[in-house]
DNA sequence: GTCTATACTTCGATAGAC
DNA sequence: GTCTATCGAAGTATAGAC
């Protein structure tokens, strides 16, 4: 995934990522991402009609991106807990390639899907239904304990997503020394502490069922 | 907490939070805060001198009210995981008391902390701090297992502010069917499930040491 | 403390030449 | 496809009367 892609559309799409990341939909300025992306406003309107269809674009391509990611895991062969760590570090993996994520994830949340037409709606929809995809076999087969599987997805998701966008705040509170920690968390060994606290959450202690007598 | 309370600051501050919370800092508009705290725009000026005043004000006071609320638990009563379940409960209470608050405390960690000033970050320095000096004394004491202090804050606080937060999206979401979700999952279920992956996530299987023999 | 009217600025979007 | 110039709308903030 390079940087700086040398086609226009992919340069204004990289470009707006960062952009509605740092500030926000109503925040980001067409302005400043053309800019960014080295290319004059028109051009940039030329190819994506308005800042409202950028945005979709960009929401659409990055969600069905992640989304595609965790399917492939459910193909996976191994026990379901396996199945979970690598869920865990597919997200941090596809996070570190597209750091803007993170942040517009949390925004979008936050706006409760303004600005969104139905096929954005779908793609971002697309995450949790891949996530449950991969977990709730492990739950059917009494690997995992029984879970509502949106229940099992914020468990899982908002801490990573959380934690990373969150890495400028904290910078900040460190350096005013605000923050009681002694050294600071690095993402690694956070992602170690989840998988841990994943794993015992949601391990079944009760004995594997064969078939339901139902 | 009154949603209607009858002096003028209040009245602002009270309509600038579901504003802030809905269109986040560079999307809220002063003339619609005013109107929905039905004062005049000079008013609001005349109380908060400008709209970034307005919107730290607003972070320092609710900030400021969940790290108190969360320093009180430290005082309770009883085993370490009994505290751990008090502190979910009292985020989830407070948050019922403050329905903005899940948007904004989203859209501020994606902001990185832009239009803050150090005693703004030290309010939001607050919660994490209470939440640590509530649980730490129980990883000393052995009751925990060993984990680093802002680890178990992402954990515990990262479901229940993502998945308050995210209740509009999903609400559109499930209305065009676009979870899997047999049953949608209730905040009381949500909570259940994650106080019990908490418990078990921050169990210390091994044997609480008495005292240190390094 | 409260209100009306308005100054000043920024921003999204387009016209129109090349 | 690419660029310059610019329009019109929307937004923050203030002046100044009461």
């Amino acid at each position: 995934m390079p940087r700086r892609p040398s086609v226009s559309p992919e340069r204004i799409l990289a470009a707006a990522a960062l952009e509605f990341a740092e500030r926000g939909y109503a925040g980001a300025r067409v302005d400043r991402i053309a800019r960014r992306a080295r290319v004059n406003k028109a051009m940039l309107y030329y190819h994506f009609t308005n800042k409202r269809e950028l945005y979709r674009t960009l929401l659409r391509q990055t969600f069905g991106a992640l989304a595609e990611a965790l399917r492939q895991i459910a193909a996976i062969p191994g026990p379901p807990e396996e199945r979970l760590r690598v869920v865990v570090a597919t997200i941090a993996g596809f996070v570190e390639g597209h750091v803007f994520f993170p942040a517009i994830m949390l925004r979008e949340m936050a706006e409760g899907g303004a600005h969104m037409d139905a096929e954005t709606l779908a793609a971002i929809a697309a995450v949790p239904r891949a996530f449950i995809g991969v977990l709730q076999p492990g739950v059917e087969a009494g690997y995992f304990r029984p879970m509502h599987p949106v229940a099992s997805y914020f468990t899982t998701v908002a801490p990573i997503i959380m934690f990373v966008a969150s890495a400028p705040l904290r910078k900040q509170l460190e350096a005013r020394q605000l923050l009681p920690s002694a050294e600071p968390l690095t993402p690694q060994s956070f992602l170690a502490h989840l998988t841990i606290s994943l794993d015992r959450a949601f391990a079944n202690h009760a004995p594997v069922p064969r078939h339901s007598h139902a």
